[in-house]
DNA sequence: TGCAAAATAGTACGACCGTTCGTTCTAAAG
DNA sequence: CTTTAGAACGAACGGTCGTACTATTTTGCA
């Protein structure tokens, strides 16, 4: 197994949804996963443009060239499909920002690398939206399903980040007395800057500020090159 | 003139929305300026919470205990009532964070006002909501008259933001060689990030690192406490 | 007090929303 | 071939939305 999960808990990953669309004889039908899968995947597409709440199954439908009931019936309710949005938009961050930074030796290199992939990641979103931003704005104060995904799949992401600066901590890349959550915070509010000033400002110069940002911060906490070519501490 | 205002242009500011009721002889009724008030008020307390696109004017109707058309009667549009709402909460938000730091002697000191108000206010909208940030995602792929109000406001506020601490520069209380622009954007995402933790994912401690990661900033910019002067910072 | 104008209410419309229901089509299992 | 389950459809429901029109009430000055 050469990839750990972003959560540190669920071993076994199952099913995304849980239910296979199974016959009681055993009996299995792709087409409807499949439709499924395309439907969730256009769903994601519009919800990162208008967010979560705009997302209206009357617009996914046309936009899939099927009736609206048959959109619904994949999910049964409106908040499932958000659920169902939320999760897929997670494993694709997993996917894009988390994995590839775990091929990279932990300490300093991972924080680095964790935070370029954000970057690349946010300076796509900066045209087309992201779901964690806008859906936090649009659940803060409507508890629920939805909400609770969403929170959910930003502080594993969050907790993951975390890790790895306190794994550079341990390993002598960055000062002993740094505060890990401290530092941490920070760089999301580098993030959020960064999407708020370029997505919905315009401000030209917003990315070389988040990175210039990050660069201050690593030296402030005394960020040290790695003297020798490997680390391999003790987590 | 004790007080100047907070956008360097805009000398005389005439009536926020333009358009006087007033009757061809000249004659002036004073109750629909009270209620069209008391209407934006209620819009307002509305809006920070759900948001400029959640708010309805059958649900602002209901709680002004007006019938529908009375209330639209008075905007003549919804994206009218959305504006007159975006310069409302701008000219609160002048009242309280801006306007106050002006009796503050230029420079640093001023610079630390601003932000000590500004967190204040947002301590009070991990509550309430902050219509500068839902705002700005629910209209950052939204062009028009509303998104083009949000983005003047939260423009002028920055900028006045950013013109304090060159003031700062200027006055020999940080480093010369700092970045002001980069300074300002970095305390946007400590106010982004406090929001977002601490309104979203309810994270104890938020307004602590915000504060914390202001008095990195100011050290790591070189600010110089003023030789002889007194303190106004504290929390 | 009278009266025009302003403020508010009432009603209706068309659009869209999520959801339900019954039906039809497709395709694999027996 | 018959049976059966799933997939997709189309129509309809009740609801809310912003808005347009027309009454009615209230206001404020002559």
């Amino acid at each position: 197994m050469t990839v750990s999960p972003l959560s540190r808990k669920s071993a076994s990953s199952t099913d995304p949804d849980g239910h296979r669309t199974t016959a009681a004889d055993g009996r299995v039908s792709h087409k409807g996963q499949q439709t499924k899968a395309a439907i969730v995947d256009a769903a994601l597409r519009l919800a990162t443009q208008i967010g979560l709440e705009g997302l209206s199954i009357g617009a996914l439908a046309e936009r899939m060239h099927m009736s609206k009931s048959g959109v619904f019936a994949h999910f049964g309710s409106r908040e499932e499909l958000q659920i169902s949005v939320v999760h897929e938009y997670f494993r694709q961050f997993e996917q894009e920002v988390f994995y590839p930074a775990l091929s990279v030796p932990r300490g300093l290199p991972r924080v680095e690398a964790l935070f370029a992939n954000w970057m690349k990641r946010v300076a796509v979103e900066i045209q087309s939206g992201c779901i964690f931003i806008s859906g936090a704005v649009e659940f803060d104060d409507r508890p629920g399903v939805v909400r609770d995904a969403l929170a959910t799949s930003v502080k594993t992401w969050l907790a993951a980040m975390h890790r790895a600066v306190m794994q550079a901590q341990e390993a002598g890349h960055l000062s002993p007395d740094a505060d890990a959550q401290q530092m941490s915070f920070e760089i999301h509010g580098l993030i959020l800057a960064l999407h708020y000033e370029a997505r919905f400002l315009n401000n030209p110069g917003s990315m070389a500020r988040a990175n210039t940002g990050f660069a201050y911060m690593l030296s402030r906490y005394g960020a040290t090159r790695r003297p020798a070519g490997n680390d391999a501490s003790g987590q």
